[in-house]
DNA sequence: CTTATTTCAGAGGAACTGAGATCC
DNA sequence: CGGATCTCAGTTACTCTGAAATAA
């Protein structure tokens, strides 16, 4: 991942973020360091970082006055849709010569694996 | 890993140089940054860490005046076999529920799917 | 001469702990 | 007051590129 995201001057951290923004749009910095299990620190650093590279932008949330909320810029959701195809593509080339259902089984046993780890919300 | 290595004071990058250490004594420099895929200058960074806590130490190689050797001393066999036993263990926690079959189709489909992305050594 | 190995120097992104301010 | 959020300050480990010296 990170050398296909280089060439788009992303990291594979910040292309983990821009993609929970994706899913969830106006996610608090809060949020998003628990979503990828770092501190809300660290997610600081991360942020200003796209911040600074113009792919989200934050606005104060009107009904909690300490919350900032993240959004994908139009570039932000422009250079996130590349990295989705660039990575498509490593999970078609890893993924050549399985049937549908060893894809089927492969996936099942590592969410499998995910919710033994004590994740929930996979 | 990260966090099941932090009480040992060791990192997950650290933690595989230390394996291949162990799996390879007497490994150089260059065959370590390969076989982690990192350029053999932050090899020589992660090196200089673990000679500094005492957990490696190098030697000149008698046969090749430029390359240095790297060993495990007493204490980093030590460290390294804790870290072991901890992962192990998430390891046991993971494949919690899964029958025989099941865990040799996942090891046989996860190695298909290294081999597909271009490392032959699996 | 070419290639491989080791290493220094400089840089950047990412993670942590500690501490504090703000808001509900 | 308690709990959640955001952020600053400082530190550390990791990784990179560029450059150079040494050895096979």
């Amino acid at each position: 991942m990170d050398e296909l995201l280089r060439p788009l001057g992303l990291t594979t951290p910040q292309y983990n973020v821009l993609s929970a923004i994706e899913h969830t749009p106006g996610i608090s910095n809060a949020s998003l360091a628990r979503g990828v299990f770092v501190t809300a620190q660290s997610m600081v650093g991360l942020v200003i970082n796209l911040e600074r590279t113009g792919l989200i932008h934050r606005t104060d949330d009107p009904s909690h006055g300490r919350v900032k909320r993240a959004e994908l810029t139009r570039e932000g959701a422009t250079v996130l849709a590349k990295a989705h195809v660039l990575l498509a593509d490593v999970d078609k080339r890893m993924m050549s010569g399985f049937s549908q259902n060893e894809r089927d089984d492969l996936q099942r046993s590592l969410r499998t694996c995910v919710r033994n780890l004590g994740d929930p919300s996979v």
